[in-house]
DNA sequence: CAAGCGATTGGCT
DNA sequence: GCCAATCGCTTGT
């Protein structure tokens, strides 16, 4: 039996908010809580027994089979599928046959969409997110990870919080699932909100390219590096 | 079955 | 700023 956390029992995260307009979405998504629960098993004196949470301070959004720079533009493979399905899925993908990048299903089903989780401030869990980025690194640690950068990049973001392709297809808006969003406190501000375009994604062309579908809280210092 | 390539990262020049 | 690392997915033969 889990014992919930002091003060913060899981709320579920709306699902309705993911069904919205992905660029609705991703306002709602940004400032919310990635939760991941320890692996069964694992003892609590281990970093990685201890619940790691994060604030999502970067998104990017990726709609629809005209978008020429989402995965789904081919339409449904074995890969993408869960991109058709419903909201507040889970869709994982490795990229550069290492890092393995976090998305949130949005809109109705069957049109494709989803969230590229690509930064995440830490706010509880700090040593099981470097222990688990640790354990992905290909090379030994040469410098302390500073806190705020722990999950400053899309593949960062799934080192800190041990996501893989075993993820695919969790269900985010359930609270008991081990990897889940949860709502912001009520009384955090609501954050500032600036748009640019996407990163990484020259392949796709114009206008892909260049519409601002990459949302981010300003001044936040756990933002991915600019590229 | 073979080959080209990527929604990235970090170390080195 | 440049570039290697590394492998699953997709497409073409």
């Amino acid at each position: 039996m889990t014992v919930p956390r002091a003060g913060r029992p899981p709320r579920p995260f709306p699902r309705e908010r993911l069904a919205a307009n992905s660029l609705e979405a991703a306002r709602a998504v940004l400032g919310a809580r990635l939760v991941r629960e320890p692996d069964p098993g694992v003892p609590p004196t281990d970093p990685l027994g201890r619940i790691r949470v994060g604030r999502i301070v970067e998104v990017e959004a990726y709609v629809g089979l005209e978008d020429q720079a989402s995965h789904a533009r081919i339409g449904p493979t074995d890969r993408n599928r869960v991109m058709f399905g419903p909201p507040g899925i889970a869709y994982v993908y490795l990229v550069y046959g290492m890092h393995h990048c976090l998305n949130v299903v949005t809109e109705p089903a069957p049109r494709p969409a989803a969230l590229l989780v690509r930064a995440v401030e830490p706010l509880e869990g700090l040593d099981a997110m470097r222990a688990a980025r640790a354990t992905v690194a290909r090379r030994p640690a040469t410098r302390v990870i500073p806190g705020p950068r722990v999950a400053a990049g899309p593949g960062l973001v799934a080192a800190a919080f041990s996501i893989d392709r075993r993820h695919t297809g969790t269900d985010l808006c359930d609270p008991a699932s081990p990897l889940r969003l949860e709502p912001a406190p009520d009384d955090e501000a609501v954050p500032d909100v600036v748009a640019t375009p996407r990163v990484g994604i020259g392949y796709a062309g114009e206008p892909w390219v260049s519409v601002p579908w990459r949302l981010l809280v300003r001044g936040s210092l756990s933002l991915s590096r600019a590229r």
